[in-house]
DNA sequence: GCTCCATCTTGAACGCGTTCAACTTATGTC
DNA sequence: GACATAAGTTGAACGCGTTCAAGATGGAGC
């Protein structure tokens, strides 16, 4: 059963039995293998310097078996997404325990994604123009990465469910994937980021999360709420 | 003379004469026939889908010889970005003659810029994967792109210095680049928009403007002053 | 033990972007 | 006109991601 993501996905253009998930046991060792050892030479060397022969020679099997577990080298980064979501939520964890003031829960949850990232940083650039591609399967907004991307939309949600922060009703609802997409452009601008160990990226965490803080603040205001309004109907009319 | 950017910069690598700017008949001529296939065919089957040896077969030349005239595939999509600047610019001249709105004039210039992208949107998001790359000389934020890009934020210069809009002292002088910004996430919505001659982008303009044009009105008021100057010393944090 | 068949594995081959040593053409100098 | 040098041109070759026909492996059913 040829295997899609690492979200277990089956390949529908090779339909065969009906349990995809049932892998077996020499399949699934090689598959790791192979991604073990593609992840560490992406690391040493980068993903453009990482050929798929390196990869394949490394880990002691064929070029064609790394295409058996994986459609393109591409496809190998998508585990990539997995790990660093699942490491994210952990880093974020003692945040969420701790702290329930909105500001200091979407600081500290931003600071936690980008202290994941960090050892990823060159790595990340250079492979970040392939999710960038609209019809990538490795965009943050494609249905392959759904799975990580709802688990860190809710952790977004988990930002501002154990906050105590007063949010006006209508907005309350859209902020999660408001708060991601922001998430987002801290990514993206840490990406682009070339101070010394990304310290602009801290800065714009720093300015930028109290400035959210105090427009989430704002949007019950008499003033704003026509406003807050506007964004609201803007998000519904773009959702469809 | 090896040329490199459409911008006539000299390339540091082969430095010959110093009048790099004085490029022979022969060679121009050649260098604007590669040039034009290379556009035809690009429009024609797409960025990936044209080879270079496609291009040059076309052209009537040997491979080698376009990549005597650009340093790349890449290199050769530099030429559509000056296109579309000029044309984006000659678009939206007739908007800036005759509206004095803030907001009319911005919803004008910014639709103009999707007037001129729309016949390249398949091609566009098939390459934008590459300008998104930090390190590409095609990335907006680049040096290399510097004349289009300082060309394009001065539109938006325009948008503002022509209109009524009474905007905070301290804002003014950075609205602009903002504005530009602002422009950016519009044209990245419009790469990955799938809606009907994309649609929504149109939506998201109409919805975006008038919040825009709001905000930057009641960066003025008391209540606010503090986001507005929170938001500018941002920027300039991040200026450096 | 034998057969069958899905699963897994192989490596040569393909088309691509790119390079480069060799060659040809044009331009200026005496 | 002859020479020197710069400018322009060539196409075979390289390394890459990817494909695919062919073969090897291992467990289920008898």
């Amino acid at each position: 059963m040829r295997r899609d993501t690492v979200t277990g996905m089956t390949d529908q253009t090779v339909p065969t039995t009906a349990a995809g998930e049932a892998a077996t046991a020499r399949g699934e060792q090689t598959r790791q293998l192979i991604l073990e050892t593609a992840m560490r030479l992406f690391r040493e060397r980068g993903y453009a310097r990482t050929t798929m022969r390196a990869i394949a020679t490394e880990a002691g099997v064929a070029v064609g078996n790394a295409y058996y577990y994986f459609q393109s080298k591409e496809h190998l980064i998508q585990e990539f997404y997995a790990r660093t979501q699942t490491e994210h939520r952990t880093a974020a964890q003692p945040v969420l325990e701790r702290e329930s003031d909105f500001a200091a829960r979407l600081a500290g949850v931003l600071h936690a994604g980008i202290d994941v990232l960090t050892p990823s940083h060159e790595f990340a650039a250079s492979f970040f123009k392939t999710a960038a591609e609209p019809t990538s399967p490795l965009s943050p907004f494609s249905a392959e990465s759904s799975g990580p991307r709802e688990a860190s939309i809710g952790l977004y949600a988990d930002v501002l469910a154990g906050s105590t922060a007063k949010v006006d009703a209508e907005l309350r609802p859209q902020l999660p994937e408001l708060l991601w997409l922001a998430y987002m452009g801290v990514v993206l601008f840490w990406v682009y980021d070339r101070s010394p160990g990304q310290a602009r990226t801290r800065q714009l965490i720093d300015g930028a999360v109290p400035l959210v803080d105090q427009l989430v603040r704002l949007s019950r205001l008499r003033v704003l709420r026509p406003v807050t309004q506007q964004v609201v109907s803007l998000i519904h009319t773009l959702r469809h």
